[in-house]
DNA sequence: AACTTCGGTTTATTTATTGAACCAGTAGTT
DNA sequence: AACTACTGGTTCAATAAATAAACCGAAGTT
């Protein structure tokens, strides 16, 4: 994917092996993986850790992320206000529905997690970290295809659509009729198009070009879903939505609903659900 | 210091440069400023582009520290609840006292920050992120000398005590005399002695050895000192240590000050208490 | 209009990277 | 107790990569 042919590259393409699935890693472990010389992985991984990107444990010897990353995302918080923004807001998201909030971003045709924060509950929803996030089978992406340009929706409409659940859109008819459906509500709604028992509630932020370059989601065991919940949750992704587009600099396309809090109160209990 | 004989290792260097002071940096400065060569910098800025560590601003084309930061501080704290931990108590020490929190570790004779969360005051404390942090300056480096390894607490008497300002410490004579009071009181008072105007009140954190391997302090300007701030600041810190010390899996050593709870039982645990 | 600085590119030279083989230790099997 | 299959880590000659000075065009300054 992302391997340059570059010495940097190679060992920073390291790091993406440290999921939360598997948060520390053996170097053997590591080398197979990878696919570089045992050697060589050594190698980086003393350099990543002089820098304190990785640290190894004292009795296992298993290598796991390092400190330094926790710095170097506060300093990137005073250079890019927009992620102290999206941590403000996906942390009052997540308090104020006390399920899982998220926000992400469009990477390479598909989500990049740009803030997560798990719920209080204790049947919370559990994001997995390095997971895909493709857009055609999440309540994000759907809600991003909305207001995508052209360009990625084309990309996802010729791609195949890969099948995660029963519940997972898999036509480009499907597609379709969803996104336009969001086109018209403003949000999503992802049922369980990615992983059994969950949903989620998704809209999305724009840019200056009022067009959506990311999402803001929460995601909720389907047990727990209610009219209210579900209602509730959408006003509350579309106002965050709208506070990132603020925060970016970005504007609503004209074609984006505005908010209709006084005039159709009652309506959005209605919007429950898309798919069956 | 980290600076490393290999291409990762110089790559890498560059990343310190981005600070909270100066975020955003351009091609030609950066340069400069690392002495590296101008086009292996910029091989160097691209390779860290290439896996999100870099982002470069279409409209002035100056370097910033990338998204991925956050992606992999949010996969370690899966590989290590300790940070979780850190992040909890900061965030809460900052609640409670309204004062910029700051937890650190000991890393190459002085302290790296691990935590920092800014009290909610206008006139509240700002910790310069990339500063140095010696241990003979600050209230955490004192409370940490506290109960360090002997190592550690004689290559600090071996070293030069840089003078910041009036009120450093720049004798052992002093130094011996601080860390003895620092060991009959289990937390440490920095008067001053890194930075003007500010004050701050720092306990320790051991690991399972029982030495000292960080500490925790709530920083605040002397203006605003008071002896019941003390008093509650230096209650809640030492009982952050605690909890630090607990989440590492350490154990204080025999001679650290037990909780004073007989002497003031209710108001430890009234003070305390702001959990999940 | 001369001067400086910017981000970025080119190139031959040189330097660091590479990886198969090799240790030594450990845990499980027979 | 020998055998096997792992582990983390090391060695060194072959090789492929990194390097840095000079250069370019553009954008400000004086």
């Amino acid at each position: 994917m992302t391997t340059g042919s570059g010495t940097v590259e190679k060992a920073l393409a390291l790091l993406p092996f440290f999921t939360e699935q598997s948060p520390t890693l053996g170097l053997s472990r590591l080398a197979r993986l990878s696919g570089i010389n045992k050697a060589t992985t050594l190698r980086y991984l003393l350099a990543l850790q002089s820098a304190g990107f990785i640290e190894q444990d004292a009795e296992t010897s298993a290598y796991y992320l390092g400190p330094a990353f926790s710095k170097y995302a506060r300093i990137r918080m005073a250079a890019n206000p927009f992620q102290r923004v999206v941590d403000r807001v996906s942390a009052s998201l997540a308090s104020l529905t006390n399920e899982t909030a998220h926000v992400s971003r469009l990477g390479h045709e598909e989500l990049e997690t740009v803030a997560l924060v798990e719920g209080t509950r204790s049947a919370r929803v559990i994001l997995a970290q390095g997971e895909r996030l493709p857009l055609h089978a999440t309540a994000s992406g759907l809600s991003l295809l909305g207001w995508a340009t052209n360009e990625v929706l084309d990309a996802v409409l010729a791609s195949e659509l890969e099948v995660f659940t029963e519940h997972t859109i898999s036509t480009t008819e499907q597609l379709l009729a969803v996104v336009q459906e969001v086109r018209t509500k403003g949000f999503s709604y992802g049922n369980q198009g990615f992983e059994l028992d969950v949903v989620g509630i998704a809209a999305p932020y724009f840019d200056e070009s009022g067009f959506a370059v990311g999402a803001v989601a929460v995601a909720f065991p389907v047990s727990r879903s209610t009219p209210d919940l579900e209602r509730r949750v959408a006003i509350a992704v579309t106002a965050a939505g709208r506070e990132l587009t603020t925060a970016l600099g970005g504007v609503e396309p004209p074609t984006f609903p505005k908010a209709r809090s006084d005039t159709e109160p009652s309506r959005a209990s209605e919007v429950v659900t898309i798919t069956s």
